[in-house]
DNA sequence: CTGAAAGCGCTTACAG
DNA sequence: CTGAAAGCGCTTACAG
C-alpha cells in the first residue's frame, strides 16, 4: 500500500507537510495543498490510522463484548453503540463472549491489546476474575443491560420496578390471579429481581400468590410454552401472566390460543423488552420497554466523556416505560 | 500504560527477549521466561497490538458495514462473522453505512484507513461510485446478502429461484391464486428477481397472475397489512400468499385474522427469510429460509483464505430451503 | 510556509 | 540464549 512518503516523492515535499495537508492543520500553500492532494488521489493512498494512533497514543477505537445468545435487540444495542461512536469518530470492534461469558477475560485481554480507549460489556454477568481484572484496565468499562456490585459503573433498567409495574398493570385491569412466566432463579441481575418485584406488586395490592404462579424458565420462547401448559393444568388458573421476556410472553399467548383461551380476554399477557415482535404479535403485545438503542448509545457517551475528561463514570437506571397494545 | 520496556527494566533483559517470551517464540531459558511473565503480570501489561500490526504490516481486522436499517437477522449475520473471525484470530470493526448506504463511501475509506485485511458488506446495494472505490482496494471484499454486477464477488441466496420454489410449495399445496405481498419494485437485487420468480412458477403451473395479486410494499410488516387489506378486497381474492420477508408474512397473518380469515384454511401464507419470528408466530410460519449465520461465517472464510493466498474471491450461491411449519 | 529529526511500541534479521 | 539496531508509517515540537 502506498504510504506518506510515497506522496511525500511524487510531489517533492517533505513528509511533514504532507501530514499537515492531509490533517487540514493549515500554514502551507494553496498551490502545496492542491499538488498533495491530487498526488493523494492519483496513487489511491489511505492513510494508515494505525500508524497515527500509535504516535498519539490514541485508537479511537471502543470496545464491545456481546454474549453469544442470539437476542432480537441485539441489533439495537449494537447500532445505539455504533451511532454515538461513530459520531465522535470513534470506530467500534465487536467481539462474543461465548455464552455464558465463558471466554470473557480473553476477550477483555483482546481489547486491552488492541488499545481500545472505553469497553462496553453488555448483558454478561461478571465473576469475580473478571471484575478484578476490569479494575486493573487503564481505560475506562461500563456495563449495559447488566450489572455488577463491584463498583464497575453500569447503564440499565431496574428490573424490579419494572416488574412491579409490570404486575401493577395487569392488577389495575382488574386481574387477581396474575402469574410470572420464564424468570431464570439462578440469573441475580434479571431473574430474581423480576420475580421480586412481582411478589411485592402482589404484595401490596393484597393479593395471594399461588407457588406454582411462580413458573421458572429461561427466558425463552419454550419457556413460555411450558408456563402455559402448567397454568392451564391449574384447578386455581391465572387470569394473567406477566412474561419475563417479549419471547416468553408469545409462547404464552400461541399456547393459550391452542389450549383455546383467547387473549386477552380469558388470559392478558404483558411482556417485557419490547422487541420488535411485539407489535408483529397477534394480539399486538402490550410490555414493558427497556431502550436498547438507548443505552448503547448512553454508553458510549459516558465513556467518551470519560475519556477526554479522566473522570469516572456514574451507574444510570434508565426508565422503562408501559407500551400498552392489545394484549391486556 | 506500560510498555514492552517497562518489563524489560523491571527484570534486566532487552526488549528483544521480552518480545520472544511474550510472543512464544523460543529461544530463552525457563528462568528468563518465568521472570518476564511475572513481571509482566505484575505491572498488569498488555501488549500493544496496533503497534505490532504496523511493525507487521498485518492489524488481523475485518471490516463489517451494515445498514442501519434495523433487520432480525442482523445479529445472526454479524454472529456468523464474528465467530469465524474470531476463530482466526481476527477482530471485526464494525459500522454502519446510514438508511441506504448513504454513507458507504466514507465508510469504505475508514476501513482502509483502520488498514483492515479484509472487508464486508452486508445487505447494500453499491452505486457505480462505490463500486470504483471497492476496486481500487489494496484488500480483499466480499458482499455478503447482496451482489453486485460489477465483478466484485458476493455470498447470497438465489432470490428468484427461492421465490420460484416458495411459490411453487403453495401451488403444490393446492392453491392456484397466489398473491405475493411486500417487495420493494425498485430493488433489482431482492425486490425484482423475488417477483420474477414468482410470475414464473405461477406461468409454469398454467396459472393467471391478476395484477393485483402483486402488491408491492417495503418487505415490512406494514407492508404484509396494507396488501392483506388490498387482497380482501378483491373479487378474486388469492387464497394463499408469498410474502417476500417474514415481517410481511406476520403482517398477512394478523390482518388476515383481523378479517376473519383463518390461516392457512381460508388463506395460506409462506414468509421469506427464518428470523426467529417465524416459529413464534401463531401459527409456526412455513419459510424459505436464508442461512445468514452461515453467510457470515463463510464470507470470513473467503476472505482469510484471499488473503492468505493472495487469491481472488469467488461469488456463491448459497442454498435456501423450506421450513415447513404451519401456516400454508 | 517548509523540513529534519525524534519517537510512538513493537518485531526481527543479524551477530555473538 | 541474548542484545543492539533498524524500521513499520505516522505526528509534532523545533528551527529556519
Amino acid at each position: 500500500m502506498p504510504t506518506i512518503k510515497d506522496v511525500a516523492t511524487m510531489t517533492g515535499v517533505s513528509i511533514a507537510t504532507v501530514s499537515r495537508v492531509l490533517n487540514n492543520q493549515g500554514g502551507y500553500s494553496e498551490e502545496t495543498r492542491e499538488k498533495i492532494e491530487s498526488a493523494a488521489r492519483e496513487i489511491n493512498y489511505y492513510r494508515n490510522k494505525m500508524a497515527a494512533s500509535l504516535k498519539k497514543s490514541s485508537a479511537r477505537i471502543i470496545g464491545l463484548i456481546m454474549p453469544n445468545a442470539p437476542t432480537l435487540f441485539y441489533g439495537d444495542i449494537v447500532e445505539g453503540i455504533e451511532t454515538v461512536a461513530s459520531r465522535n469518530n470513534y470506530s467500534v470492534i465487536i467481539t462474543h463472549a461465548g455464552e455464558d461469558g465463558t471466554n470473557l477475560m480473553d476477550c477483555v485481554s483482546l481489547m486491552a491489546e488492541r488499545r481500545v480507549e472505553g469497553l462496553i460489556i453488555a448483558s454478561i454477568s461478571l465473576d469475580e476474575a473478571v471484575e478484578n481484572q476490569i479494575q486493573n484496565l487503564a481505560f475506562p468499562v461500563v456495563l449495559v443491560s447488566t450489572k455488577s456490585n463491584s463498583g464497575i459503573p453500569y447503564i440499565k433498567v431496574d428490573d424490579q420496578t419494572a416488574a412491579y409495574d409490570a404486575t401493577t398493570y395487569l392488577i389495575k385491569h382488574g386481574h387477581r390471579a396474575v402469574a410470572i412466566a420464564g424468570p431464570n432463579m439462578q440469573d441475580t441481575i434479571a431473574g430474581l429481581p423480576r420475580v421480586a418485584g412481582y411478589r411485592q406488586a402482589m404484595l401490596d395490592h393484597n393479593l395471594p400468590v399461588e407457588s406454582e404462579w411462580i413458573h421458572s424458565g429461561t427466558f425463552s420462547f419454550e419457556s413460555g410454552i411450558e408456563a402455559m401448559h402448567a397454568f392451564f393444568r391449574l384447578v386455581h388458573r391465572p387470569d394473567a401472566v406477566f412474561a419475563v421476556s417479549d419471547d416468553t410472553a408469545l409462547g404464552i399467548m400461541n399456547t393459550a390460543g391452542d389450549l383455546g383461551l383467547r387473549v386477552p380476554d380469558d388470559i392478558a399477557v404483558i411482556g417485557y423488552d419490547n422487541t420488535r415482535v411485539a407489535e408483529m404479535a397477534n394480539p399486538a403485545l402490550t410490555v414493558v420497554s427497556q431502550p436498547f438503542f438507548q443505552m448503547g448509545a448512553k454508553a458510549v457517551q459516558k465513556l467518551t466523556t470519560a475519556i477526554d475528561s479522566g473522570q469516572v463514570i456514574e451507574s444510570e437506571i434508565l426508565k422503562h416505560r408501559i407500551f400498552e397494545r392489545r394484549s391486556v
